[in-house]
DNA sequence: TGTTGACATTAACGTAACGTAAAGGTGTAA
DNA sequence: TTACACCTTTACGTTACGTTAATGTCAACA
């Protein structure tokens, strides 16, 4: 339950040079001195130093850091859960930088076309505040609507024989759909068939292919009305649901 | 198509002091100087510097970029594919802090005991790494298999009262769902009380609550077998279906 | 046409958060 | 007691810029 700095240092991760550089400018003062004159740290400051690591991570300077952790009135519990939203929010922004990095690949590729502007989105700080803004009071409603933008965001920067192709794709799954909906299989071929046009429009979408997040947007489908209506009104009422179970059964999910 | 040092930095979220400096390290060069001496960029240098912001975001200096991004093999393809690798990696490492601000939380509100080593989980690189090597063959495979790990991972530090409370709140939940089953309405009055006893329990596992991750719990439920078998072996064949449905009106989702 | 104001330039010093090296004391196992 | 891995303080070095100063440029408006 005692530690020195390199014991601390391991259990964190972080430097002896760093804890004695914490100790030196107040930010995470040793519990005692040892006779010999070495820091001894005890299990308050394992806290302590936990939440020290949090707020970096957030990129916090440690100026900012010393006030907070040494305000009077600091609430560990209330910080604690301020915390875990700018984490969400950050967690927000890292998908929209792998979203950035897939759809740069497919141009790289020459499957779509990228504005400058676009080529930047999801470095801005900008936009984590923004994030921060909304997050006060509907953290998940957002997210869930963040998965339904990420399906329309790609159609908007492609190039037009892609454009051709992928309507192309489209009326041909409704069409199937239609089909393997008079069999009432979706394990049948009709219905197998269907699923996998459909996976052939997902991978022009996403530049990959994802069995996992196939069957995640298949069941989507289900979930977002706006989905729901969409093949319902094309194809017949069930529709969704029959895609579903036939994409479920196709990836195996 | 042509940027001056300001109108870059906006564009990117990035002060002009940094293009110049970019200039000076030699690792972004304008594309010309114009009469009067001002930098200016073209699109190559657009793209140059997205994926230079890529490196960086990931935390690496900018002397092992330049080596990067000049060298003559530079593959930006296969370069951006690694780097897709490891924002997936660092994702994940950001949700293992996520879960572990959320543990922190209930151990500061005294739900659950957490061991010092336990404080800093996600904090430290070593992690990274070895995902990475996980990371060459198969991606999702262990991204779902984590989903179902993260549910166990909360049980092995709770303190004994919590942990009786809640194995007496898991025999309540299949007792009635036994008897909710016989009614054969998931919407039922004791269709309902199982999802909110299960609620219960989720908030107890999680130390808070949320109506979306519960729905996808319960559709987890579903899909893996290792719980639709639980279920079903404990109540009776379909109990997981059952339970899900429930769940599913319970959250309105 | 002159002036304003927002841009651009170089040069140079400042900074945060440590890394690293020097010079020395401490603890313990062989 | 000798080796060796730990600890200490002091102090200078490093990275990736921020900031300030002193000065030049361009588009627009009185």
């Amino acid at each position: 339950m005692e530690y020195t700095v390199q014991k601390l240092g391991k259990l964190a991760g972080i430097s002896a040079r760093t804890l004695r550089y914490y100790d030196e400018i107040g930010i995470l003062k040793p519990a005692r001195i040892s006779s010999s004159g070495y820091r001894i740290y005890g299990k308050k400051e394992v806290d302590l130093l936990q939440q020290i690591l949090f707020y970096r991570e957030l990129g916090v300077d440690l100026e900012s850091i010393k006030k907070i952790v040494t305000s009077p009135s600091f609430d560990s519990v209330k910080s604690l859960r301020e915390h875990h939203l700018k984490l969400l929010a950050k967690r927000e922004q890292l998908d929209k930088l792998i979203r950035n990095v897939e759809k740069t690949i497919a141009m790289t590729e020459g499957r779509i076309e990228m504005s400058d502007k676009e080529k930047f989105e999801g470095f801005k700080q900008k936009l984590i505040e923004e994030n921060e803004a909304k997050y006060g009071k509907e953290i998940r409603e957002k997210y869930g609507e963040d998965v339904v933008e990420k399906n329309y965001a790609y159609f908007k920067n492609m190039s037009k024989e892609d454009y051709d192709r992928m309507t192309g794709l489209s009326e041909q799954i409704l069409e199937t759909l239609a089909e393997a909906m008079k069999t009432g299989d979706p394990a049948g071929p009709l219905g197998q068939k269907a699923a996998d046009l459909h996976k052939q429009w997902i991978s022009m979408c996403w530049g990959h292919y994802d069995k996992e997040a196939h069957a995640n947007v298949a069941q989507m489908y289900v979930d977002d009305e706006r989905f729901t209506a969409y093949y319902d009104d094309r194809v017949r009422p069930g529709a969704a649901v029959f895609l579903r179970d036939a994409i479920r059964i196709y990836t195996g999910k």
